[in-house]
DNA sequence: GGGTTTTATTGACTTTTGTCAACGTTTTAT
DNA sequence: ATAAAACGTTGACAAAAGTCAATAAAACCC
């Protein structure tokens, strides 16, 4: 009875990359490897839970591959998904990792997926190590807030035609990987209204 | 021919309760004067526009008495409340102000107002010299974010009556000094369709 | 304070979206 | 390989929200 053990580190090549892009400044000699050693690989399976609703988040994650779903269970128990993390994305419920506070939303992966995981306590060490991080982070949180005030003023100002035209446009790989159903929860509408949707555009 | 000076400045009493609510820690003696010193007090009337959509934003603005609204108006020149500012709120555009490029968003005032004016070389300073105020407002600025979420959740899943009654829980207020109108227009209906909201819920 | 503008309401009708059920196809799991 | 589950589509109908027009009340402005 041996356990399977995560040898294989992943190709964090993309991880690295994203990290530059970020940045404004070069980063200081011999930070950047400090720095990785502080996010865990895991891989995980098809369907298999990161993240809890109603548990106090432990992580940070960053998508080295493959697709995550962040959604929330309603009263009614209507699932409606918020964010879709792809390559390349980061997620996590900051203000309940923040606070140490039971967060609402559930992480999954919608396939296979390999991701780069910071604990809270590395989390937190990494904005007192690296003050480029701190500083790119800040920045990322701008734009991000940024992004989410548009996209309150198109739920409440477009068509779910337009803003299913829109995810086309911008999240395009999300088509290829998801199904349906995940594409109309995001949107807001339900399943069968999204396929009429298509099928009126692709007359 | 001489000029009305702005000189009696306000009572910021308000102002000085806000900031400690939002601080882990005291403020190092003599740090707030200094810090409120940076802030330009300002009155404006009734319909006055604060900042412009397709100008860059100049300043960050505290609501000492009154209320603003934020808004931007659509292709199609309709327009859409994104916020609310009333007494004891924060309000700017900070990723357009942060990168110095235009904003989409108006601000006006709905009634005569109050208001703390901190410019942007002024609110940089802050961060710089106020340790304590870089801190409350990350900290701020994540259950900002939280709040965003919620609010794109409930619009994509909730229907328009039941984000009325919660926004007369939440902001009661409101429905005491704006017009029914900007109240639809920040629900994402049209004024008509409150209206008869309101008419069923009074049944 | 009197005329103008803004605002809220209501009715009749249209459009959009949701609901429920049925069906065939694809994917999944064993 | 096969049975079960998940998925996407379609139809018929219901509910929700938007549109346009008319009217009355309230607020605003010299």
């Amino acid at each position: 009875m041996h356990e399977k053990k995560n040898t294989n580190k992943f190709d964090t090549t993309l991880f690295h990359e994203e990290i530059l892009k970020r940045l404004a400044e070069p980063i200081p000699a011999g930070d950047y490897e400090k720095f990785l050693a502080l996010w865990e690989p895991k891989e995980v399976k098809k369907n298999e839970l990161i993240m809890r609703s109603g548990e106090v988040p432990k992580c940070t994650v960053f998508v080295l591959q493959g697709c995550l779903r962040q959604y929330i269970v309603s009263e009614k128990g209507d699932e409606h998904i918020v964010y879709f993390a792809e390559e390349r994305h980061f997620i996590s419920d900051l203000p309940a990792m923040g606070s140490g506070t039971i967060s609402n939303y559930n992480l999954q992966a919608t396939e296979k997926s390999q991701l780069l995981i910071a604990n809270v306590s590395n989390w937190e060490l990494i904005f007192k190590q690296f003050p480029w991080w701190a500083h790119a982070f800040m920045k990322g949180q701008q734009k991000w807030t940024a992004k989410m005030q548009e996209q309150i003023v198109a739920s409440i100002s477009e068509t779910a035609e337009s803003k299913y035209l829109k995810l086309v446009k911008t999240r395009p790989s999300l088509f290829q990987r998801v199904p349906q159903h995940y594409i109309a929860s995001f949107l807001g509408i339900n399943p069968e209204t999204l396929s009429r949707i298509r099928k009126k555009i692709t007359e």
